[in-house]
RNA sequence: GCGGGUAUAGCUCAGUAGGUAGAGCGUCAGAUUGUGGUUCUGAAUGUCACGGGUUCGAUCCCCGUUACUCGCCCCA
């Protein structure tokens, strides 16, 4: 019996993994671009970071961490706590008041996998730390939106809120608590648990009879006070001017516990039931939960197999592996020592070439040429090497160049293209 | 953790009203022996997911298991 990948993971074939890296690439320039520089950290983290900075209480910490070394460590299920760690461990805040930093990496959560859900998958993301001007939570959703943009993407909504301050929510949750509890047997029974662990999830029930009774509810906005409202605005405004096309959405809370005010997703349509295709918001007061100084602090993530998926599905025009040069078919131990000798040099250059290792006939050399899509094919054989001459072949129409001197090949033959 | 669907060649999938299997694509070889893409000819490859039951006989029917997949939950 062969062994199989672990459940909810996946292989990137080269086709993939070269189509994966480019868009990679892509989103790195933006970030750049928008001066956000790269930080990595470690796979696996104390797993006290992550109790202590999603919520001991959320499904990711209770329940679907992979932990080990007797729950010391942890594989990060998610990246903005051990940014928020780097950041404060290596006190990035005395190199500069504001910290623009971005990630691309892999994390690990064990859910049932569906579409678009892995238990090794991978986020792109960043985190603005250090300011609380509403200038950085508006450049933070241009920086998403300009990255999707950047892909050919104009399918996707963007939905903001803003949930308030810590006080502001106790307050509203006292009286949406009350409003619930009127309705409480005929809410859905997932509801019904979230009543008492995490009332604000309610809101973004898929349950049509809960949301028949959130109709009525009390709108958490309302319990805001002038200045979280006029922050929020402030920023809706910004994005009108800057020609963001956002909805605002009074029902769109996150899953973390370290988020405050401001918060936002991007939906796709082209995503099936996991239709998140990337969410953020604020989180002031992560900083001083993991122990650190204050530092307000913004960022979004999104998920790197659903961007793959709305690409494919919107019939993204992937860029491919740069073509082979050239192939050397050799017939002889002798030709085929020169051959190598003679792509040692070729690729000294930069010129992407190979030859075969198979000792296969020439028929079947010139076939996988082909397959390999090379321009240029050059027959190695007894007369070549006493000749120290021969022909190259270009493939796309069969013209052949007479080469004086195959030892000494001018590199600049295969430059063009 | 809960529910639905699926499981046959490397890939996409047929099929047998129960008699141990096929196609297309791909791979390999050949079409007078040193030249590809087209065409033609030929070949290899499957414990028909696994275990049990019914049966003279199961890939097909029944039960169980596992895997994959979609959805709930959760989240990006």
């Amino acid at each position: 019996m062969l062994i199989q990948k672990p459940k909810g993971t996946y292989d990137l074939l080269p086709e993939k993994a070269f189509q994966r890296t480019s868009i990679e690439n892509k989103i790195r320039s933006i970030f750049s671009d928008f001066n956000y520089n790269e930080i990595r950290t470690p796979a696996f983290e104390k797993t006290l970071l992550f109790k202590r900075g999603i919520g001991e209480e959320t499904d990711i910490v209770s329940k679907e961490m992979y932990s080990f070394n007797d729950g010391e460590f942890t594989l990060k299920p998610e990246m903005t706590a051990p940014v928020i760690r780097a950041y404060l461990e290596n006190s990035l805040y005395n190199e500069s008041p504001l910290q623009k930093l971005y990630y691309i990496s892999n994390m690990f959560r064990r859910e049932r996998p569906q579409a678009g859900r892995f238990r090794e998958f991978s986020q792109f993301g960043a985190e603005a730390i250090g300011s609380a001007d509403y200038l950085v939570d508006a450049e933070m959703i241009l920086l998403a939106d300009s990255i999707l943009k950047s892909l050919g993407i104009r399918d996707v909504k963007i939905r903001i809120n803003t949930i308030g301050t810590l006080a502001e929510r106790e307050i509203y949750l006292k009286e949406f608590k009350n409003y619930l509890s009127k309705y409480l047997n005929e809410l859905s029974g997932d509801s019904q648990r979230r009543f008492e662990k995490n009332p604000l999830r309610i809101l973004d029930s898929k349950s049509e009879k809960d949301n028949e009774i959130l109709k009525d509810a009390p709108v958490l906005y309302e319990f805001l006070n002038e200045n979280t409202k006029k922050y929020f605005e402030d920023i809706l405004s910004l994005l009108g001017t800057l020609n963001v096309d956002y909805q605002t959405d009074y029902k769109l809370v996150r899953g973390f516990d370290y988020y405050t005010s401001t918060t936002f997703e991007f939906v796709s349509d082209a995503l099936g039931a996991q239709n998140s295709l990337l969410g953020g918001g604020r989180y002031d007061l992560l900083t001083e939960q993991l122990g650190g100084k204050p530092a307000p602090a913004i960022g979004f993530a999104a998920g790197f197999e659903r961007l793959m998926m709305v690409l494919e599905n919107s019939g993204f025009n992937f860029p491919e592996e740069k073509k082979l040069n050239l192939f050397i078919v050799s017939m002889d131990e002798e030709s085929k020592i020169t051959a190598l000798k003679l792509i040692t040099a070729l690729r000294a250059q930069n010129v992407k070439c190979d030859t075969d290792y198979l000792n296969r006939s020439v028929k079947s050399q010139m076939k996988e040429a082909n397959r390999m899509n090379a321009e240029y094919v050059l027959v190695l054989g007894e007369d070549e090497i006493r000749s120290n001459s021969g022909k190259i072949k270009r493939m796309s129409d069969g013209n052949e160049t007479e080469i004086p001197d195959i030892l000494n090949i001018n590199s600049d033959l295969f430059k063009v293209s």
